[in-house]
DNA sequence: TATCATTTTGAGACAGTTTATCAATTTCAA
DNA sequence: TTGAAATTGATAAACTGTCTCAAAATGATA
């Protein structure tokens, strides 16, 4: 009987895998990091990291409610916790905005730096090669070798202006 | 008697002025600011401004404690009030730096950008005009109005990178 | 200089965001 | 399968910054 087996299968604890991995680069990068702290691999990382890596930035908070309907049961520390961890393994960067953080996937994106209107909190991305160069001028100068940047502008956006 | 009148001066409530004002501008500029919002000029707000001008940037907290010396009852919720006055008056520049708010002296402006190192933490800031006006054309360009920014550069200074 | 409406202050309560705690659960290497 | 070690969820606690309100200070006016 169909009803059943159906009902039988419905009530089983909700084990990995819950969803197919559309970001098998990232997962690799993410299980690299595990591995080399002694961390483990647990079915709210590769929920969230599935989750995460469909945005281009997100807040905990969001995160949080977002994943409600997937698991009603996920906490908000288990979030932040890994979202961290995120950050750690370098598949995402912090940035503080107001009094949230928001969490920016950085695979989404290559020299990605913002611009950000703290009217509307639109975010523009761009890029500028003659800023790059100039940046690694500064850093050499300096005797420094740049592994990463951020560069983040400030203002307000046309419509916010009026 | 000389002790018995300077008994008496001491136990006089402290009233303005406290400190000779060694930034005329500043404080043109904050009593016009105030003048023009049926704001008052107070000791705390003298206070507060002339240390703050000593600075290049600070947080609330940090200025709650380098002021308890010379005002002890001088409370935290005055400081946040005043510091975000003078960011009213153009003064200050609130920017959000981990997770605390750093409140910039723009008097001093131009040294917000910052070169640090990975490995021991050394922070280098530097100036870049170049830079600042490559931004001001990015910004444009997509019709913003800059109104501060943040630029880090994380890499290994030269003692870490060997 | 005294008066007094208005603004400001200080102290602590409060709110929003993020981290710490800890017993119970899950992972994963052996 | 077992068990040491890591992780989770729930919630307490910490942290930063704002709000409240009675008391005090300011400054315009008389």
């Amino acid at each position: 009987p169909l009803t059943n087996q159906a009902s039988f299968v419905f009530n089983e604890p909700c084990r990995r895998p819950v969803l197919a991995n559309t970001h098998v680069k990232e997962m690799q990068a993410l299980k690299e990091h595990l591995g080399k702290h002694q961390l483990k691999l647990t079915r709210q990382r590769e929920l969230i990291l599935n989750a995460f890596l469909r945005q281009e930035h997100i807040t905990a908070e969001a995160m949080y409610h977002q994943l409600a309907k997937a698991d009603p049961h996920l906490g908000l520390a288990t979030i932040y916790r890994t979202l961290n961890l995120f950050c750690d393994a370098g598949l995402a960067q912090a940035r503080h905005f107001g009094s949230q953080t928001k969490y920016d996937n950085v695979a989404h994106k290559g020299h990605h730096d913002h611009l950000i209107c703290t009217g509307c909190e639109k975010i523009v991305e761009f890029e500028n090669e003659e800023i790059e160069r100039l940046q690694e001028e500064v850093a050499a100068r300096n005797g420094f070798t740049i592994k990463t940047h951020r560069l983040e502008l400030y203002g307000l956006c046309s419509r916010c202006r009026h």
